[in-house]
DNA sequence: TCCTGCCATGACAACGTTGTCCAGGTTCTA
DNA sequence: TAGAACCTGGACAACGTTGTCATGGCAGGA
């Protein structure tokens, strides 16, 4: 009894460490590191005294401490919006996925679209030394992750580009994206359709809004200030676009929203609204396919995945020059974007 | 310049350390270590001379290192099934809010529905030694966290309770809930009713089959093997089911989907289906106002929240006994739960 | 029998931080 | 002016792990 009750107590709540299981199996604290880790050079028996200690003492390895010594942690960080988003819950998933294959955990956090958040988050999770980051971008400066970057994180920008800084992005094709959903309407007939889009501040959102312009330049087609809205998503700012468009001395006969929270807003509002309206919108959302709402679908986890494993291929020792890859779009017809003008 | 040269290379990547920047400033580290964490018994002057310092170097402070030193790690981890579905997004970030007003941060994974992946999760984040750990069970046997919870970290379960431990869980009342959908059923005529729902294996799933068991045999209506068809959520299987149920020899004239993915599917093929038929889902979904279907909502975000919030009350030492907390479901009568039986 | 060489094992330092404690200097008081 | 009290600052150990290197034992060959 004597032998257990003298040796002191255990830190870290009440943890034991590879010390005490070295005492308890009565050999070396090296012995021990070795078995854990599957090093060679441990003859049978002592293993098995080794196990025996670690079994009965309940010991995990303390990671925290393991990475303090190797330099690596295995784990990487993903700033995002807000994860309460259906877009970034797949995208967030792919990631993970990618993380797992690789061995290394993944710690995310939501910006809530602040920038100083963003930044404070990234920050929090360069201090634990994260392998690499992977930011979806709510501000528009990023100078404050050069110091980082040049120390050895690698980083990856998904959704929207970095700001002001030169690094690796992956994005979907917004231009193009907008383009194609507007010329869409328009190869239907429509002649004033209207734009209703998120902040824009944000890049994906400016990029929508020059998809939509083109496609009207395209086709020869005038813009007038009433049929574009950009703004929050907020619900009651969105149906009151919607209202005024369909108001205006030259009414729109279509919509474009600019993505997922933008267009649920936009279906139930044209739910209530009693002349048909066509409609496209930016990002799939769940039960579109039932209500025959046509979307530009982009594929969130593709991003995630392809941001994913171009921050691992860097983790690897890959060392090219900062890219950007743009994934492509689809086109969804449902119905909604089928619509034929009609007047009032 | 030999002054600067003379000095080893800085490791990490090629990160300073506190040993760097105390060198730099001609000060002692614990000086530096005094400023970067606001303890008092600096000099302004002194104090100047190290944020520079710091500023040049780009030092950040290395919170491995300072876990490492401290045993608390301000991080929590939660185990939940697919980040992807759309009820754990909310879920998760409601967690994440909390832990964020604590100072904590979240280290999420999924378990992808793998008791085994489930295990495997929650023990890497031990061994990076959480403070805490939220858990969705996928797995039925959690005595493999008793070593962990005995050792100091604070577990929650949510959404299901644990298997063959006594710990903490939030739930939503998930018989309660099925009870009052399916009598809500039975109030507007219905006396065959169909359960598609989950593997029984879950313990939602199970909860829920019994509710509706109980709602019938409330109301003394008989339960047909061929009404009731627990499973996967594969749409293949539910499609199947509700084929069945269908075009039995006593066709359904009413549907209860057991959850979120089963009802997509459902809603699915019964909008494909000739003849109306009633239906009310567990799980609210987007855009499910618009098609006008029934569910029992619960709230995704209110669990997370409840549950963190117990885990940051036991971090905070509060040494209650496990406890056990159930919140309750709202019925959301949007029209398919209303509509009458109808004969074929 | 003795030497060579290999192999299992362990002692020790280091990773970057923080807590403890002590030293030296300044200021105030008697 | 001496002593006390106080305050700033630094040396040192410790957190739990892993990499390096030394040691001692044993087998095999000469």
């Amino acid at each position: 009894m004597a032998d257990t009750a003298r040796r002191p107590e255990p830190r870290y709540g009440n943890r034991p460490t590879m010390k005490d299981v070295a005492a308890r199996a009565g050999v070396g604290l090296k012995t021990v590191s070795r078995v854990v880790n599957g090093e060679p050079g441990v003859t049978p028996d002592t293993e098995r005294r080794v196990q025996e200690a670690i079994e009965i003492l309940g010991f995990r390895r303390n990671d925290s401490a393991r990475v303090l010594r190797k330099g690596r942690t295995a784990t990487v960080g993903l700033v995002l919006e807000d994860l309460a988003d259906p877009f970034y819950g797949p995208l967030s998933r792919a990631v993970e996925e990618v993380a797992r294959a690789h061995g290394a955990l993944l710690i995310n956090g939501s910006s809530a679209e602040d920038p100083d958040r963003e930044q404070e988050l990234a920050l929090a999770l360069c201090a634990r030394r994260v392998d690499g980051l992977i930011v979806i971008p709510s501000g528009d400066d990023h100078r404050y992750l050069e110091p980082e970057m040049r120390a050895g994180v690698a980083t990856v920008f998904v959704d929207r580009p970095a700001g002001l800084i030169d690094a690796d992005a992956v994005l979907t094709d917004s231009f193009g994206g907008a383009r194609d959903g507007v010329a869409h309407l328009i190869a239907h007939g429509h002649r004033r359709i209207g734009f209703i889009g998120d902040r824009p501040r944000i890049h994906t959102a400016a990029e929508r809004l020059r998809g939509y312009r083109a496609a009207m330049e395209d086709a020869g087609l005038p813009v007038r200030d009433v049929w574009v809205s950009p703004g929050s998503t907020d619900p009651e700012r969105v149906r009151t676009a919607v209202r005024e468009m369909l108001a205006a001395p030259e009414p729109v006969t279509a919509l474009f929203a600019g993505n997922n929270r933008v267009l649920v807003t936009v279906v139930r509002a044209l739910a209530a609204h009693p002349r048909p309206v066509a409609l496209v919108g930016f990002d799939d959302i769940e039960l579109a396919d039932l209500l025959g709402v046509t979307v530009i679908a982009q594929d969130a986890a593709a991003l995630g995945r392809t941001a994913a494993e171009r921050l691992f291929r860097r983790l690897d020792g890959a060392d090219e020059a900062p890219e950007r890859v743009v994934l492509g779009t689809t086109l969804l017809a449902r119905g909604s974007g089928e619509i034929p003008p009609q007047a009032d």
